[in-house]
RNA sequence: CGGGGCGUAGCGCAGGGGUAGCGCGCACGGUUCGGGACCGUGAGGCCGUAAGUUCAAAUCUUAUCGCCCCGACCA
């Protein structure tokens, strides 16, 4: 490809709304351009990117049995309702009318498609297992989209579907789609992700793990055990609590707190630390009822984990519509509704001497004691994890970290097969649903975090496996006829040598050529100039290690093959 | 959906009742040229949109649309 028409410019400035290291970079460089509010046209280098990546899944998918479909994007309603998630998932699914009035919605997933293409299709268990594969343009109408690629309301995704006679031959298959994953994250060239043990949220299922690009900026929190491997998304981690003060509490006692309410207030006040307290946290339920989680003053709700306890999602709530005193809600004599949902954090499991909310306007109680006060009450996990705790499978002390996630596997069960119907003659007659796994990977995502990993101040930075071309051909002074003439053979040369180039034909000075291929992030620079000429050598530099040599004429394009395929070797050993 | 911010040339920004500006980019001519060169000439804007206020609105008011960030949400 020559520059000089390659659609798209390279920019100084960081564009106006850009925050993102991958955001601004892709923009900068001239890779995406925004059309709307998380919706991007992906120019010529994005789109080679893509390509590679979606190759990369390819292989992969096909290497475990998998065959490539497509499935409409608009499907008609009726199909969703077969599964009840026309109802459920509420404005994420855009919804439209097609000429004739008929309720249509955009596929932001495909279990319906997958189980309506199963549905009286494959009808023994003889035609199982198999799995199914597109790679397709997704719509989220996302609440919030941001930081460019990294969550978009448009976005190419890989979308895998497999059905089992058995659970049992469904796990094994889970396990050799999670090692597969491993190996395309690898090839893609990510050198910092994890799988983590994640919620299976509006998909349902049981077992779900999500695979994770470890960066700052990533938008999950997750908990790793740096000594045995545990990780888990921190909506569902889990974590050997710090140790309570069981010091033995003396007798309770209310007293005057006044003003002080929050937690921070009540410590400073009585001058307790929080780890001797026991905070108060509301929410009501959408049908109306009051949640009260009890948990130690420097502990923090998982809301998630309260969400699957209370049975509904969470919204905020005046305390004072339920009778409580808002500022002083105490674990002892609290009094609720009768259908209220009160759970007690397992961070109070043997806390002594603690102080609380006396359920009285400026009073609270202190040398509160579990084993004695709340006795009889049962003690649930529904705390976040915090650094200083430790790992439950083998005691070491685990570290926090972000995420973006770029992967998924669920093990769905019967969910969809049940619900729409599906069943498979199995071998003693019976009719029985096949269970199903499903296996997501963002495709825009993994580009945008790979930039996230890679990138340096000075621009893109692509692994050799995705890179949208493998050298960027940079001739200075084309004016000068010498460089021309065998920039253009050198062009011609690595093209018919099945090097993928990108030849900056432009005349324009040194800088701006050198600038233009650091930003745009290709691995392999090749200079020519008058002086490279004079010694019938060319400039070679590895963006990504800065490392340069100068390889005679002669030897360039055999030793620019070998280096692409030494390269691609590295990254997929 | 809540909170905050921003909409002026392709991009980045200044201006804040009285003739529309700067830098970069773009076009043409010339000189340069191994780290975003220089000189000259030129093209390009209904100041997001709509209603007000005013002799006069990019500027003040209101509404609306768009975009960004934080939160809620997120197969």
């Amino acid at each position: 490809m020559r520059i000089s028409k390659l659609v798209g410019e390279r920019i100084k400035e960081v564009p106006n709304g850009a925050t993102l290291k991958s955001h601004i970079l892709l923009l900068r460089a001239g890779y995406i351009k925004q059309v709307s509010t998380g919706t991007f046209t992906l120019m010529p280098p994005a789109m080679r990117v893509n390509q590679k990546i979606q190759n990369i899944i390819r292989e992969e998918m096909d290497a475990l049995g998998g065959q490539e479909v497509l499935f409409p994007v608009v499907m008609p309603r009726e199909l969703w309702e077969m599964s009840g998630r026309y109802s459920s998932i509420k404005e994420e699914m855009v919804r439209l009318k097609d000429r004739t009035g008929h309720d249509m919605v955009l596929g932001m997933t495909h279990e319906e498609a997958a189980v309506h293409m199963a549905l009286n299709t494959v009808k023994s268990y003889d035609q199982l297992p198999f799995m199914v594969y597109q790679i397709q343009t997704k719509y989220r109408d996302e609440a919030r989209p941001r930081g460019g690629l990294i969550r978009a309301r448009e976005f190419t995704m890989k979308d895998a579907y497999s059905f089992h006679a058995t659970q049992e031959d469904l796990e094994n298959y889970y396990k050799k789609v999670y090692e597969a994953y491993f190996r395309i994250f690898k090839r893609i060239g990510f050198k910092k992700f994890t799988a983590v043990k994640s919620d299976t949220g509006m998909m349902g299922g049981k077992v779900a793990d999500e695979f994770m690009a470890v960066t700052d900026v990533g938008e999950d929190r997750l908990v790793i055990c740096p000594h045995c491997g545990y990780a888990s998304n921190m909506e569902v981690a889990v974590s050997v609590k710090d140790e309570n003060d069981h010091t033995v509490s003396g007798e309770m006692e209310e007293v005057f707190t006044g003003n002080a309410h929050t937690i921070e207030e009540v410590c400073a006040f009585l001058e307790v630390d929080a780890k001797h307290t026991a905070k108060a946290v509301c929410y009501q339920t959408s049908d109306h009822r009051l949640v009260v989680v009890f948990l130690r003053g420097d502990c923090d709700v998982n809301e998630v984990k309260l969400q699957k306890i209370a049975k509904s999602e969470l919204l905020p709530v005046e305390v004072e519509e339920f009778g409580l005193c808002a500022g002083n809600i105490g674990c002892v004599n609290l009094h609720v509704p009768a259908e209220s949902v009160v759970v007690y954090d397992a961070t109070l499991q043997g806390l002594e001497n603690f102080v609380t909310g006396a359920n009285k306007k400026d009073f609270h109680l202190k040398n509160v004691s579990a084993s004695r006060d709340l006795n009889g009450v049962e003690f649930v996990d529904v705390s976040l994890v915090k650094e200083s705790e430790k790992c439950v499978k083998c005691g070491h002390e685990l570290t926090l970290t972000r995420g973006i996630e770029i992967g998924n596997i669920f093990q769905l069960g019967t969910k969809y097969t049940a619900s729409m119907g599906m069943k498979v003659t199995m071998p003693d007659g019976t009719a029985k649903e096949p269970v199903m796994g499903c296996y997501g990977i963002g495709v825009g995502r993994s580009l945008a975090s790979i930039i996230e990993e890679k990138a340096d101040d000075k621009g893109l930075v692509w692994p050799m496996t995705i890179a949208p071309w493998h050298v960027h051909l940079c001739p200075l002074r084309m004016d000068d006829e010498n460089v021309s003439a065998l920039a253009e053979e050198l062009y011609r040369n690595m093209q018919s040598a099945g090097i993928e180039v990108l030849y900056d034909d432009r005349n324009v000075s040194a800088g701006v050529k050198l600038t233009d291929s650091e930003l745009m992030g290709l691995p392999i620079r090749v200079l020519i100039s008058p002086k490279t000429i004079a010694n019938s050598q060319a400039e070679v530099t590895m963006r990504e290690s800065g490392e340069k040599l100068f390889i005679n004429f002669g030897d360039l394009i055999s030793e620019l093959r070998e280096m692409i395929r030494g390269e691609i070797e590295e990254i997929e050993k």
